[in-house]
DNA sequence: ACCTTGCTACGACGCTCGTAGTAGTTGAAC
DNA sequence: GTTCAACTACTACGAGCGTCGTAGCAAGGT
């Protein structure tokens, strides 16, 4: 039993994120980019995760010039999606609201944030 | 490397959602309750979580009458926390906004949990 | 004294994840 | 054409997690 698969670690996400931040890369290229955030992989490694986030549907790879070029499948919103969801229902039986109470309250948020969060409220009200 | 540990699973945090919620058990106690809530593990894999959880620190054994009782040592608030941190850094640097922008957005909150949020947000401002 | 019942301790197994090495292929460069 | 550099495929391995079995122990019933 048990089919609850996380379906994407914590470095496999590491990587992914770098596809949503600099686009289309090969594996030497998203490599560089983890160099540079001073996460200090192999190559192997890189190509390992992206052959495991194919497989799991997250990046999709062309084949390129000479080496493959992997591009992000899943945006950044629907992992959130998905992640949100998992914390809520592990937390919290799915309830949203002592989250949003626990973010606001201990997390800061930039003045442009209350401000968006303060519209949507309005926005909420209207229904 | 990587020290980013979960150092807490789902099936764990399962077990002490029970102690949460129902106060100190034994462990067939917990079994009992996890049976109630679907979950069917065996009672030696709850013997196991909670022996894990105590050596992580999260909950506390102490000897009763017959078998051992366990209470939560970690709240629920505190995990959440932890919980919630990991993923704001996992998913954006650890910017807080995206995602309470989301969750309002995207999950249904109460009207109660709204209002909540409102005066929450009033005393924001007066600062 | 024994058997039963419930409890704890310890070990184990399969799977995913983070990490990487090696072997083999292919295109470019002499 | 042979060599060199880069790329991909395959394999591996240790740790953590979900799951449990077995063995040993303590106390009560008969």
């Amino acid at each position: 039993m048990s089919k609850k698969e996380h379906e994407l670690g914590e470095a496999e996400l590491g990587v992914l994120r770098v596809l949503w931040d600099q686009g289309p890369l090969t594996v030497r290229g998203v490599m560089e980019v983890l160099h540079e955030r001073g996460r200090k992989v192999a190559y192997t490694t890189v190509l390992t995760f992206l052959t495991r986030l194919e497989q799991k549907g997250f990046v999709k790879a062309d084949k390129g010039d000479q080496a493959y070029i992997y591009r992000a499948k899943a945006s950044r919103a629907s992992v959130t999606k998905s992640r949100v969801r998992a914390l809520l229902d592990e937390l919290y039986d799915g309830a949203a609201g002592p989250v949003v109470l626990h973010l606001v309250e201990n997390e800061r948020l930039t003045p442009d944030e209350i401000d968006q969060l303060r519209r949507l409220m309005e926005e909420l009200d209207r229904k």
